[in-house]
DNA sequence: TGTAAATTGTTAAAAGATTAACGCTGCTAA
DNA sequence: TTAGCAGCGTTAATCTTTTAACAATTTACA
């Protein structure tokens, strides 16, 4: 199984990739590639092995095929969707920074529960109302699930998606959410970034 | 040196431990404050090594007390301040989620290159023309950084930054930053936390 | 063609993080 | 007041991740 920060920097190298080749390289080497995503080059090389590698010895990879096998890594042959629970500044920022960016990876579902959003289309995302939940999800075949709520409602939006099918979660509300065997969870906590950098400048390597 | 990913639970703890507080709780097990973080009570212990610890065997930990020793150790005496740079829907959420919840540890200004925020009020913090930013930040001796502008400006924010003396900075735009040593950069990648749930979602466990 | 220089893919070593184990302390109740 | 239990603090073992090392491969060029 690959590692979870193999993943991480393998999203990365994605982009920078793709930055690459936006800028008309055709081929990169390990350390260029390491020194964009701010790695090291073992690192990118050891990375590249979950993914099927494709470099030549001495002329580095190929960024069209490189990119190709990423995509198919990182993604499914049949595209996963999610939907986002809350509409409020976290969530529209998630939407803008998420829109139309992503092969088979898409928001297709936005959930909130005041009515004045209803219907609403955020960044090519439209909004439902959160009662509508279960059955949105069903027709759109959405599997995943962000959850952008304040905190008090976290958990009660992560039940209720979990009964319409959702399998995975992306968590910014700050509280862990307690969930079945077999929910793929991640929790972002904004405010513990703060605390952290704060911490580790104070406490000075 | 503490490891980050015990700073990062301790700041977990922290919230866990006002929760507790606020619904009238004076003492907690290891084991109790582990359930409601979403980990090993033997991290919660092993944890609370670094900040000193205060249990008693059989009765747990004086939640007053732990609160304390939590935030002396994760904040400073003197307190330290953030400024945040892009006023956008991001930036916006990160003020409202940290306003007012953090002893020693504020953001005090905000910058934004539109002129029609200039002085405007986001959650008790009042937003600057960029420009002014080496000035504000001299002034109000922040030294902690929050980047929340579109990723081609984030380079050029940070070094601004920098070069007005922040020496931490947390960055929510999808770049690595490249910075001179010594200065901590955190990097909070929104898309790639939806990248990552998808793919672990689909490669189960 | 053959030699030198550079970079890959992979394995092994080092570092870092998590989990388990356990002696010791303090509480409870006979 | 002592026996028994429960939970703390710490150390040691396990597991994961990062880094380094290097043989094998490719290119460039004499």
């Amino acid at each position: 199984m690959t590692p979870q920060k193999t993943i991480e920097r393998i999203s990365l190298y994605r982009r920078v990739v793709s930055d690459l080749l936006a800028k008309g390289k055709n081929r990169a080497y390990s350390h260029e590639i390491a020194k964009l995503a701010g790695v090291k080059s073992s690192q990118v090389r050891h990375g590249f092995m979950f993914i099927g590698t494709n470099g030549k010895a001495n002329s580095g990879y190929d960024l069209r095929e490189l990119q190709g096998r990423i995509e198919g890594f990182l993604t499914a042959d049949k595209p996963d969707s999610y939907c986002i629970v809350g509409i409020g500044n976290l969530g529209r920022a998630v939407l803008a920074f998420f829109h139309a960016r992503h092969k088979n990876l898409e928001i297709k579902a936005a959930f909130d529960k005041d009515p004045a959003l209803k219907n609403r289309v955020f960044h090519g995302c439209r909004c439902y109302s959160i009662d509508d939940a279960k059955e949105v999800i069903r027709k759109e075949g959405i599997s995943l699930g962000i959850i952008a709520v304040p905190a008090e409602q976290a958990q009660a939006v992560a039940q209720i998606l979990i009964e319409a099918g959702i399998r995975g979660i992306v968590n910014f509300a700050p509280v862990p959410l307690k969930l079945g065997q077999g929910i793929v969870v991640e929790n972002v906590d904004l405010a513990m970034y703060l605390e952290k950098v704060a911490f580790f400048t104070r406490n000075v390597s």
